[in-house]
DNA sequence: CTATTGAGTGTACGGGTGTGCACTGAATGG
DNA sequence: CCATTCAGTGCACACCCGTACACTCAATAG
């Protein structure tokens, strides 16, 4: 993490032998378990950006990340498992991103501005991860879904917390406040599905989608002042 | 199709072999392999309700539909093409969902409830079919994520058509009245996921998420007023 | 130093996959 | 009435799947 580099796109090539192969002998049980691991889930996080959780099989996994099939089941107990292992790793780097923007100190429309700025830095620098996010999301069937689901609510409600700070929605009530917060995380999941839809590179696209994306929250946080809660 | 039951959730064991057997004889060429092809495409949506796109196979559908594996080529050229396929059936009904609450003559506040109410119970009679957008708007892989993108994309062009007939949007922007036609298009997707996820019948569970739905509408457009065209 | 542990190996299995091919037999068109 | 068309059949193939099982052999523990 010292480095600034992204930490899940590096080593497309590198699996677990020869990267044990190459480095230096002193490396215990524990340490060597763990390089696989991570191996195993940033194999399977390549491969999911391509054809999704659901059309990866076990088997490509386990080739990618360098190790026999079977060797899979000293890791983790099944596919799924490894699944919502990366659904907990990536709302990790999610939470990574709010913090970042939470500590960025702004106001209003300012505010705005630099939130939306550092998502989009941090989709970019996190790609594997929110198309993981945003795939299975919704086109996942089972435990993976489920998982998301759970953590993107308890992610809605942190933000309903933040927004409680503001100054017109210090009265407003739960109930509306989550609304609020439901209704900015998924204008800001379709943001995140746009930018990653916009190929890389592509720095107009880019703004455009920015630009959009500030003024969906713009419009929502216009509404505020008129809001009265606990109405209709 | 006479009998004003649900067109999709129905003759869940029933396949084709059977259907044609039973039915009188006069039956065409044309019309036979019209109903199997349906038969196809019944099967498919009801094993996309449960395991997704990617996770039923070319021989399940068949099978499913009651017709031997190779025969399916006679009908579509892979699965991807029954996909497409299916995904213009889908938006066929969301379109008709939206005449429906466009012709409901209401205004503002009113209009919104009629909107919501209109669209969830579209959701519940329909479900297969939201089911199926929602699941591969964002799981999908190819061909059928990408049809559903451009539909959707369409769908909003037209939503934001009837927003630009208000009295506070008439001197929008193109490019703003599209972007609140797609932040209205992405968080109605996310009630309709909600009620999907809520489990049919619960009818109390229904009329909450159509409150927060009306909810986030009504927020939406209370920026309105307050929103200048062109700024930032 | 010796015994134990456990990550990773290699083989083998039964089962599901898409699809090529030669076929049947009833509706169709001349 | 006969020839053609073509939806649906049945078999075969080569491939990938998850996982059971017995194994190796280096790092650890006593």
């Amino acid at each position: 993490m010292a480095v600034g580099a992204p930490q899940c796109e590096v080593a497309y090539n590198v699996d677990v032998r020869t990267l044990n192969a190459v480095t230096a002998e002193p490396v215990s049980r524990h340490e060597r378990k763990e390089r696989t691991r991570r191996a195993l889930l940033d194999a399977a996080l390549r491969l999911f950006a391509e054809r999704g959780f659901g059309g990866v099989s076990l088997r490509e996994v386990a080739k990618q990340a360098g190790i026999v099939p079977t060797a899979f089941y000293r890791h983790f107990a099944s596919m799924e498992d490894l699944g919502v292992a990366l659904v907990e790793e990536s709302m990790r780097t999610l939470r990574g991103m709010i913090r970042s923007a939470r500590n960025d100190p702004r106001t209003s429309a300012g505010m705005i501005r630099a939130s939306v700025r550092t998502l989009a830095e941090h989709v970019r620098a996190n790609e594997a991860h929110y198309w993981f996010l945003i795939r299975e999301r919704y086109g996942g069937t089972g435990a993976v879904r489920q998982a998301i689901g759970i953590e993107l609510r308890l992610f809605s409600r942190e933000l309903a917390v933040d927004l409680a700070r503001f100054e017109y929605l210090r009265e407003w009530s739960t109930e509306d406040l989550n609304m609020m917060a439901d209704l900015i995380v998924t204008a800001m999941l379709g943001t995140v599905l746009d930018l990653l839809e916009a190929r890389q590179g592509d720095t107009e696209a880019d703004a455009r989608i920015v630009r959009t994306a500030e003024k969906r929250l713009r419009l929502i946080t216009l509404g505020v002042p008129g809001w009265r809660t606990g109405q209709a």
